[in-house]
DNA sequence: GTGAAAGCGCTAACAT
DNA sequence: ATGTTAGCGCTTTCAC
C-alpha cells in the first residue's frame, strides 16, 4: 500500500471511523492513483450482511411493476443498497430464483407480483432473511410482510361507480385466478354488487396478460345477455378489453360498454384509453417497502401495509 | 459438519469435481437437513469472479428495454449468472451506479440505453471489467463492445416507405439529441430523403419520453407548411405523437398524416396505434449480448454487433 | 477420492 | 489515531 496499514485503509473507507483527516486524504489519494476500490464482497463476508436485496419480478408486461422497480432503484441507490433482480414470468413460484439469491446471502427478499412456496418461505425465515411481498399476499400469514394497494376498497368503489353511472350488468375479468390480488378484487366487487341487489357478475379469466384478456373479453361480449360493463383486475387487461370492444365489436366506449381497470398505470390516462380506474400510488407503496427493507433488524412495522388509492373516473365509464 | 472435511463439501457442490457418489450424497443430505447453502460471496472472493453482471437501465418507460431485461434474466438464470440492476433514468451518465457496481466486483457491465463517461469507461477497462453497450454506442470506440439494432438501415427503409406511400414532406422527431441511436436514425433518414430530392426534414426533439414527444408533435403540426408524415426515433414517442394528431388535431392517421416509429415495441401492434415501424428483434439482440457476456475471457466477437430488423408497415402510414 | 493447510480482501477487537 | 492479529466461508494445491 502507500504508507499505512491495512486497517487504516479500511477506516478511510468507513464513514464514521476514527481516523485523522491527514491519513484519510493520503489513503484516498493513493486509492485514486492505484484505481483501488474496496471489495464489498469481502466486506460482506465478514460483516454478515451483503447490502444486497433480492428482487423477483413476476409480471414485466404490466408497466406498474416497472415503475415500482424504478422507484425502488432510486431509493436503494440513495441508501447504497443493491438489487439482485430476476424476472420470473411464466413460473408459478419464484422458488428457483430465490434459491440462487439465498446463496448470495441477500439481506432481504422482495417478491413483486409473485409468490413463494410455503416450504421455501419457511426456509427464508429460518435463515433470517425477511421476505416482503409487493402487490401480493402470502398464503400463510405467519411472520411475512406485505405491501399492497387497497384492493377491497378499490373494487368496492369501482362497483359503486358503475352502478351510479347506470350500468346494470357488470362483469369481472380476473387476473391469475390463484393470485390474492385478483381474488380480493373479485370478492369485494361481487360483495358490493350483491349487497345492492344486482345479480352476481359474470366472470372470465384474463391471466393478467394481453392475449388472455383479449380472449376473455370476446367471451364476455358474446354472452347473452351481454354485460354492459366490465371491471378488469388490472389496467393492462382493461386496455386490451377496450380495444376488443371498440375495434372488434364496434361498441362506443362508455355509452355502450363501460370499462374499468385497477392501478392507474401508465397508459390508463392516454387519450386512446381514457380508462376509469382506482389508483395504486407507486411512490407511497415503494416507500412502505423500503421503510421495511432498510430497517431490516427492526420489525416494528405492521405485517400487512395497505396503501389507499383513489377512484379515478374517466371517459371509459361515462354514459 | 456431518462426517467429512470442508474440502469434500466444496467438491460436493462443484459440478465437475472428483468425488465419489457416496460422499456426495452424504453431504447433500446433511446440507438439506441443516439448511446449508454454499456462500457464493465467499466463493467469489477466492475465485476472483463474482458471477454477477452489473446492469444499468437508462430508459424504463420504453417497454423495449423491459422486454430486453426480461430476455436477459431468462438467459442469465440458465447460465446461473446474477444481475445487479440499477435504473438511472434522469442521469446523463451511469457513472454513479457503475462506481458502486465496481465495488461489488461485477464480472461485466451492461449499459442499456445509457452511456458512461469516458474516464470511468477507461477505468473499467483497466480493472478488466468488460463494458457492453446495448442500444447505444460508446463515444470512443476503443475496446468497448456494443449491440444495437440496425439504425441506419431501418431509418433508410422508413424513409423509402414514406416516399413510396406518397408522403412528400416527412419530418423527424429526435429522441435524446446526444444519444448515438437518435443521431444515427436522423442522419440516415435525412440522407435518404435528400438523395431522393426531398427537402431536408423538419426536426423537433422529443427526448424519448411522452411529454417531450407530445410537445414536439404539437410544434411540428403547427409548422407552415405542415409535415405530412413524421418519423419518430422510437415507438414510444410515436404513440404519443399519434394521439396528438388524432385527438388534438383531429387528423386521420395514415391518410392525413403518416406516423412511423422504431423498434416494433409492445403497443405498436395494438389496434389503437397500428404503427408502422422497423423492428429491433429483442431476442436476437439479447442473444448477442449474452454471447459476449458469458464468454467473458474470450474476446473474439466483433466490437460492434448490428442486428438487422425488418420494416413492419402498418395502418399508420397507409394513405 | 479425500483431508490438511494456506489464502482471497476485508473488519473487529485489542493493544499501543 | 494507528498497527497487529484473527477469522469470515470458501477453493485450491499438495499430500496421502
Amino acid at each position: 500500500v502507500a504508507g499505512v496499514s491495512q486497517a487504516a485503509v479500511s477506516r478511510a473507507f468507513t464513514p464514521g471511523a476514527s481516523i485523522s483527516k491527514a491519513t484519510q486524504d493520503k489513503v484516498v489519494g493513493a486509492a485514486k492513483t492505484l484505481g483501488y476500490r474496496p471489495n464489498l464482497l469481502a466486506r460482506s463476508l465478514i460483516m454478515g450482511q451483503s447490502g444486497i436485496v433480492g428482487v423477483v419480478l413476476g409480471d414485466t408486461r404490466n408497466p406498474y411493476f416497472i415503475s415500482a422497480l424504478d422507484a425502488l432503484s432510486a431509493r436503494f441507490s440513495k441508501a447504497r443498497k443493491q438489487m439482485l433482480v430476476f424476472t420470473a414470468v411464466g413460473a408459478a413460484y419464484a422458488d428457483l430464483h430465490v434459491e440462487d439469491l439465498l446463496r448470495y446471502r441477500v439481506d432481504a427478499l422482495l417478491l413483486m407480483a409473485t409468490a413463494l412456496s410455503s416450504k421455501l418461505a419457511e426456509q427464508c425465515r429460518d435463515v433470517g432473511v425477511p421476505v416482503v411481498y409487493f402487490a401480493r399476499r402470502p398464503q400463510r400469514t405467519n411472520g411475512f410482510v406485505s405491501v399492497t394497494g387497497n384492493n377491497k376498497e378499490g373494487a368496492r368503489q369501482i362497483a359503486a361507480h358503475l352502478l351510479q353511472q347506470g350500468y346494470r350488468r357488470p362483469a369481472f375479468m380476473a387476473g391469475l385466478p390463484e393470485s390474492s390480488t385478483s381474488r380480493e378484487r373479485e370478492t369485494a366487487f361481487t360483495a358490493y354488487l350483491t349487497s345492492e341487489g344486482v345479480p352476481k357478475p359474470e366472470v372470465e379469466v384474463g391471466n393478467y396478460n394481453r392475449e388472455g384478456a383479449t380472449l376473455a373479453m370476446r367471451r364476455l361480449l358474446m354472452r347473452d345477455p351481454r354485460p354492459d360493463s366490465i371491471f378488469c383486475a388490472n389496467d393492462y387487461m382493461a386496455m386490451a378489453a377496450l380495444e376488443v370492444a371498440r375495434y372488434e365489436f364496434g361498441l362506443k366506449i362508455g355509452s355502450e360498454i363501460g370499462i374499468a381497470g385497477f392501478g392507474d398505470t401508465a397508459g390508463a390516462s392516454w387519450r386512446s384509453f381514457d380508462l376509469t380506474t382506482y389508483s395504486q400510488p407507486v411512490e407511497e407503496m415503494i416507500e412502505a417497502v423500503t421503510d421495511i427493507l432498510l430497517s431490516v433488524p427492526v420489525r416494528t412495522k405492521p405485517a400487512h401495509t395497505v396503501v389507499d388509492g383513489v377512484l379515478v373516473p374517466r371517459g371509459s365509464t361515462r354514459r
